[in-house]
This record gives C-alpha cells, structure tokens and sequence, in this order.
DNA sequence: AACTATTTATAAGA
DNA sequence: TTCTTATAAATAGTT
C-alpha cells in the first residue's frame, strides 16, 4: 500500500513479517477505537502471534464482559460441555449423599416405613451381625488390654525381684517398696477380670438368637 | 479521512453512524484479515452494535478457541469464580460421600479400627436401639395385619349372617357355603397368632441388657 | 524508529 | 444501500 503493492499472503521473510505484524497491529487497533468510539459500538480485538503473544484491544467493556455479552447474543454457550459435565456430576452426587443418609437413618432404626417385612428381617439380621462384631471387637480390645497389665506385672515383679536380690546383696530391708507394688498389681487385674466378666455376660444372650444367619 | 477530516468522536447523526460503522466494520474485518494472513496470526474481532447485533470475524480459529487459548495465554479463568465455586463443592461433596460410607461401613461392624472402647460402647447402644426399631416395626406391622384379617373375618361373618337370614326367610338349607368360610377364619388367626408368639420371644431377650440407656 | 512514495480507506455527496 | 471521488490515512520499502 505504498512504494509498492503487495500480495495479501503470508510474508516469508520472519523480520519482514514481524515488522509488518507490528505495525498493522497498532492500525487496526486505531481503527478499532475509531470505530467504537465513532458509532459508539462495543469492540473487541484479539490477535496471538506465531509466538504466542497475545495483544488485545477492547472498548468500552471488558474481555469477559464481551465474551458473556456475545454468548447471550449468539444463544450459545461456549463452555456448556464442561460446566454441563460438572453439573451433572454434582447432582448425581447430592443423590447418592441422599441415598447413603437414608441409608444411614435406616441403619439407625428411622425411616423403615419404606420396607416390607422381608427387608426388614433382613435388616434386623444385618444390625445384629453388626452389635455382635462391635461386642467382639470390645472384648478382643478388653483382652489384649488385660494381656498389657499383665505383662506389665510380670515386667515389674522381676524388676521388683531384681532389686529385692540386689538389696539382699546389700543385707538392707527394703520392705516399705515391695508392699506398695504389691497392691497396685491386684487392683489392676481386678479392674480387668471385672470388665471380662461384664463383656461375656452381655455378648453371649445373642448368640442362641434364631434369627442370626451364623 | 476523506472529503474532509473528522473529529474521532460520536457521530450525533443516527442514520449518518449507522453508514460509518457499516463501512468501517468492513475496513476493520478486511484490515484483520489481511493481518492474519500476512502475519501468519490468529485474529478474533468481535464488534456489537448499539442495537445488540454482533458481528465477529475470526481467523484461522473459532471463538471459542480464541477465548480457550486467550484464557492459557493471560493465565487468568475467566469464569473462575463460577467454576471454582462449583469444583470447590463438589469436592466437598465427594468427601462427605466418604464419610458417609464409612459411617454406613461401622454401622454394617466393618471399619471399627479407628474406635476407641466408649465410641465402640456407643456405637453397640446405637446398633442395639436400631434392632429394637426394627423389631418393634415388625410388629406393628403383624399386628395391623393381624387386625386386617380380623375385620376381614368380621365382615364376612356378618354377610355370612346376613345371607343365612336371607335363606331363613326364603326357607332354603345354605349349608356348605357355611362351613367353607368357618375354617378358613381359623387358619388365618391361627397364622398370625403364631407369627405373634415369636415376635414376642425375639424381641424381649434384649430388654435387660444392662447396655441399652433407656 | 523515521521517512515517504504510494496504496488504501473513507466522508460526503449523489 | 451502493457508487463516486476527493482527500485523509495507512503502510511497504527504504534509510
């Protein structure tokens, strides 16, 4: 368009382009604002470089104003597959969450107008597995606890052992000491077997129970 | 820019602006195309009018293309907020779903690890309160049922009354018919009386459990 | 980046 | 709207 027409195709030589890049960029900005401000009109310009530059004109509102404006124009919505997918995925989610606390609340003995007899007695099957792997789980607990205090005492009465030969090396009297451990072992293994007994007596009146599968 | 300077500024004349922007809409889109193929560059121009119509040329990709790479170029979403928002409660979501199944996993006497001896207590309480709902809700259920026949029995026995009164009065013998419906009734008490008795026995062993609260 | 010959865009009029 | 055309503006090639 001066000292020379040229062929509208791609420039080869890359500083040729370049420069020609650069300089009809700010003209077509220019004419962009002219045009906007002009016939009071929205613009907006977008180039991206071979080198992935971006330069942007817009005027008077802003990029996501005019892609938000365009959308409503045009009737369609450019990023609907994945906000649609995620939408889906949400409500899909709330109706398991509905589903598990219903679940929940079956569980928990409420909400059971839904069932007929059979899935009740089911249920009731499934519940009282349940208390009876919960017992076990409490008496495994009560018996390694037991099994711990009990080493422990052992683990102290050598000690105490130890000493006590120690001192009679010694030919002092160590009494007052021995006592004392002495008592503290017994409550120990009383506050256990207690706690045993009470176990056994609570997880046995089930198991004759005619409706537990096992 | 010819048959005289103009000053860039609105265009009062309504009809005179209209003519402009058409004109100068044409010059931007061909002085855009020009530069995408002369620059080898990707051009988006998007221009809307006072009367809400859009007008876009892009070159050599889609809009929604431009606005995808526009976004990864400027490292800035757009619709974040939106979005974020969105991922941030379905996360949210997928997390209580997690907590959920556990729960319905402890409730189910899988998963009591993490418990420690008074949660295991509660939890036996809970489980035990549950079968006790289930229980009483069968019940219910036999005894409406029972109740059902009941009435059932009573309506025929009164058509019963009502057809012999009306074989009385005509002087005829209705005799089978008579029979047929006496046995029926007792198989039906009978039924449900049993299914009574062992309600009864399933559901009173747990009372005295010296574990459930109430 | 600046210059400038020339092409291109376009304002006003038809 | 479109055509015309005088003139302003843009810009290709050069420095």
């Amino acid at each position: 368009m001066a000292r020379g027409k040229i062929q509208i195709k791609k420039i080869e030589n890359a500083t040729n382009r370049q420069v020609t890049y650069s300089k009809r960029r700010k003209g077509l900005f220019k004419k962009a604002r002219e045009l906007s401000v002009l016939c009071d009109a929205s613009v907006s310009v977008i180039m991206i470089s071979t080198t992935k530059k971006a330069h942007v004109y817009t005027n008077p509102i802003s990029t996501k104003e005019f892609y938000d404006m365009y959308q409503k124009l045009q009737g369609v919505d450019l990023w609907s597959s994945c906000y649609e997918k995620m939408k889906e995925h949400l409500i899909k989610l709330k109706e398991v969450n509905l589903n598990l606390n219903r679940e929940i609340r079956r569980k928990m003995g409420e909400c059971l107008d839904g069932l007929n007899f059979d899935e009740l007695c089911n249920l009731e099957n499934k519940m009282e597995n349940t208390v009876m792997a919960i017992r076990e789980k409490k008496m495994k607990m009560i018996t390694s606890q037991t099994e711990n205090i009990r080493k422990k005492i052992r683990n102290s009465e050598n000690e105490q052992k130890f000493l006590l030969h120690q001192f009679e090396l010694r030919g002092e009297d160590p009494g007052y000491a021995k006592v004392e451990l002495g008592e503290e072992h017994k409550s120990y293994l009383g506050l256990s077997h207690a706690l045993q007994g009470i176990l056994a007596l609570n997880f046995s009146p089930n198991q004759p129970d005619p409706h537990s599968g096992v």
